[in-house]
DNA sequence: GATTCATTCTTGCTAAGCTA
DNA sequence: TAGCTTAGCAAGAATGAATC
């Protein structure tokens, strides 16, 4: 532990991480936040060649809270941190196979203070500290690019991929409900496959190859009706030049990280250009079947529908919907006032003639 | 081999909530 | 506030097993 935690202390870019830690499987019912396994790793990498010692640990909660200006979300985020277990294979006292099933942190201490010294202190149970104590293998992880994932799962496949990438067999085999255990993906949540593949593999893969130093395939195994049962995940090194190219989009801000990764930046902004001169293309009368709710259903025009579909389907759709709705509440207040500012004039108008004042 | 039926997958969409 | 992730639903398509 100590020797491996010294890489981590000596360039500070790196987050040394127990290979069974990463290989353990969360208990049933838990899916940790994105939050929650951002600091834990936080956690591990701060307690570093002293982690596996009895007693606390600290650290600064400028340090746990990233990018966020306040603290408010700590204390959350320590509350889940408690309540998360891991399982892994053990032998009971009779030297027979079972499942340990253990948490992860036994206390935690957080300052009421906001202050820049405040701090967090905490313990690993002994479970948790045995198993950092006679562990002989780890994973190196990249902490820029640990901390710019977006997916809470691809954190987790980006864990399993530091571990593997570097072996001889970077694979990893299994049913999918083995996988599903290892990402912690709740058992009630994605009962279809293409679920589980449309929103935490293909998200984690595109991530994955985005940010961290392999990249992502899988394939996948049908079984009886054609049901996929079974998952082979493999984690390929890049080169040098693409190994740059990921360290430095890690180091990036992560406004545009989306756009860079799929190339849709240019057409965005041509998207907003046509919606607003849609919008202000209305009449008086299209303002009179504004939804007292703001549902923008009845305003999703065909022309709309055709350049949300191109960019990237139902969520840019959606996007392109809500911006619409921003432009036309725009545009209903330019009408209602140029409307009462016509009819002040018209009234005024009357007067004088009426009066025969100016 | 054709048909029926049940199961699973694909696609499109919506909503809630989180984060910068 | 805008952009995004996570999650769920629904309709239709695809697939495989059972039956005739």
């Amino acid at each position: 532990m100590k020797a491996a935690s010294t890489i981590s202390v000596r360039d500070g870019h790196a987050i040394v991480k127990a290979g069974e830690f990463i290989e353990a499987r969360f208990g049933a019912g838990t899916s940790p936040s994105l939050a929650a396994r951002k600091t834990l790793a936080l956690l591990i990498a701060k307690a570093a060649g002293e982690a596996w010692r009895p007693g606390s640990h600290i650290i600064a909660k400028r340090e746990l809270r990233g990018t966020h200006n306040a603290n408010d979300r700590i204390q959350d985020t320590l509350d889940e941190l408690m309540d998360v277990k891991f399982q892994m294979p053990s032998t009971s006292a009779q030297g027979r196979a079972a499942t340990l099933t253990a948490a992860l942190l036994a206390w935690t201490l957080n300052e009421h203070a906001e202050d820049g010294r405040a701090t967090v202190e905490w313990e690993f149970t002994a479970p948790a500290r045995a198993i950092l104590q006679g562990s002989d293998y780890y994973a190196r992880l990249n902490r820029a690019a640990l901390l710019a994932f977006r997916s809470k799962y691809a954190i987790t496949l980006y864990e399993m991929g530091c571990l593997l990438a570097g072996r001889r067999n970077p694979t990893w085999s299994g049913t999918v409900d083995e996988l599903r255990e290892r990402l912690g993906t709740p058992s009630n949540s994605m009962p279809n496959f293409s679920d589980f593949r449309r929103l935490v593999l293909t998200p984690g893969k595109a991530e994955i190859d985005q940010l961290a130093a392999f990249t992502m395939d899988w394939l996948e195994k049908r079984g009886a009706r054609g049901k996929i049962t079974h998952v082979t995940i493999t984690f390929t090194p890049k080169d040098d030049d693409a190994t740059n190219a990921a360290a430095d989009e890690a180091e990036r801000h992560s406004t545009g990280r989306r756009s860079r990764r799929e190339g849709t930046a240019d057409t965005m902004v041509d998207a907003a250009s046509l919606i607003a001169v849609a919008a202000t293309r209305m009449s008086v009368s299209d303002t009179l079947r504004w939804p007292a709710d703001d549902r923008v259903d009845e305003f999703k025009t065909p022309e709309l529908y055709a350049i949300g579909q191109t960019l990237g389907g139902g969520h840019a759709v959606q996007r392109l919907a809500d911006q619409y709705v921003r432009v036309l509440k725009d545009r209903r207040r330019q009408l209602v006032g140029d409307a009462l500012k016509a009819d002040w004039t018209k009234w005024v108008t009357g007067c004088s003639a009426k009066w025969g004042r100016t």
